[in-house]
DNA sequence: AGAAGTGATGGGACTTGGTGCCATCACCGT
DNA sequence: ACGGTGATGGCACCAAGTCCCATCACTTCT
């Protein structure tokens, strides 16, 4: 207290400054990775960040969520698909998607990011549920986004699904090359793949 | 204390008698279907088990665990795949496992009792991420018992997860139906849908 | 029969995730 | 200078989950 009194203001005041979300999401990160999931708490993130608790659960539903940030996956993919050409079958508006998500969120600048978030998960069950989860919600947008289209019900929700999976498979190639190769052309590469293999099932 | 002593021993003494992982589950089936998953504490499902809040969790991981009982299901599918003649292909021996599934697990005694299960999981987000997490679990088993078939990994993989969804259809499906329609039947027909839709994409 | 052992249970203390409420603070417009 | 607004902090509180130890019913050995 009475040393912050000697110091400019602003190198103690976090409280006031900008993107307090990201900046937990930073803290958690980074001690997630640390210490592990489990030996982090709350109140740790928040203190790194320079915050209270309150302030955690005020911009995260609960502690697993600060991972899994705003979910801006469900609509940039359903757009894509609905922006598809109306020509394109399922499995193509889906390709858009792909494509779509390596333009915007799976970007060589952010793979750094996405793979210390991997291994997290990876380490962690309950995150793990959670991933589960928002992969359903993703599922479920883009079989809702194809149905717009026309597409029906049943093959709707195989187009989403193999998506989903090509979309998996597409991110453990990503995050395993070394060179710095484009998420979308890898995507579309698998799911090729995946294409292929329902052919011999 | 004093009045235990006058009546009949095992009308109190739920303590001893056998079972208590079955009551537990009971005792919570009943409480989330009567006042929901969250307005029911542990220490509520201990109670009506006659039990204490150290044994729930001796007999279950946490709180979810109670809905999703003993995971034989793994075990179940992929001995059931491996099990599946040598010369099937990858999708006739996920309808094998399918199969055993209808018959060990979805049988028509139990059919009430999934059915008020899943109603309690579908009004539940934190239910329904245990079970996207157990059905990824399935699909890893489905996958594991096809790779040690021979099948290609990606063949495997894709197999493993039109399986699930045919699954999930199947069981969407057979908890519609007012009779007593037999699971693997409309499992069967279902996985020939999901292989027809993959025609169409 | 009595003693010792075994396994399931009960219960309390404790940590942590998560909610609710209210006071406080910085900033902005009047 | 004044009041309004929105973000924050802190506290009290509940429930989930962990740990530890005493207790109890039942078994086995002496």
């Amino acid at each position: 207290m009475s040393s912050r009194d000697q110091v400019p203001y602003t190198v103690f005041m976090a409280r006031w400054e900008p993107n307090a979300a990201e900046r937990l999401a930073n803290a958690a990160l980074d001690l997630f990775a640390e210490r592990g999931y489990e030996n982090t708490t709350v109140i740790d993130i928040a203190q790194r960040a320079g915050l209270g608790k309150s302030t955690f659960f005020r911009h995260f539903q609960d502690k697993r969520e600060v991972l899994f940030g705003r979910g801006t996956m469900n609509g940039l993919l359903a757009e894509a698909i609905a922006a598809a050409p109306s020509t394109a079958a399922p499995l193509e508006a889906v390709a858009h998607a792909l494509d779509a998500a390596g333009r915007e969120v799976f970007t060589s600048a952010r793979r750094e990011f996405t793979a210390r978030r991997q291994a997290v998960i990876a380490a962690n069950p309950e995150l793990q549920e959670r991933e589960a989860l928002k992969n359903l919600s993703l599922i479920a947008s883009m079989t809702d986004a194809l149905r717009q289209r026309g597409v029906p019900d049943l093959t709707a929700r195989v187009a989403a699904e193999l998506g989903a999976l090509a979309s998996t498979i597409a991110y453990e190639r990503w995050s395993q090359t070394t060179a710095g190769d484009d998420f979308s052309e890898i995507a579309r590469q698998a799911l090729n793949d995946v294409r292929a293999s329902t052919a011999s099932c």
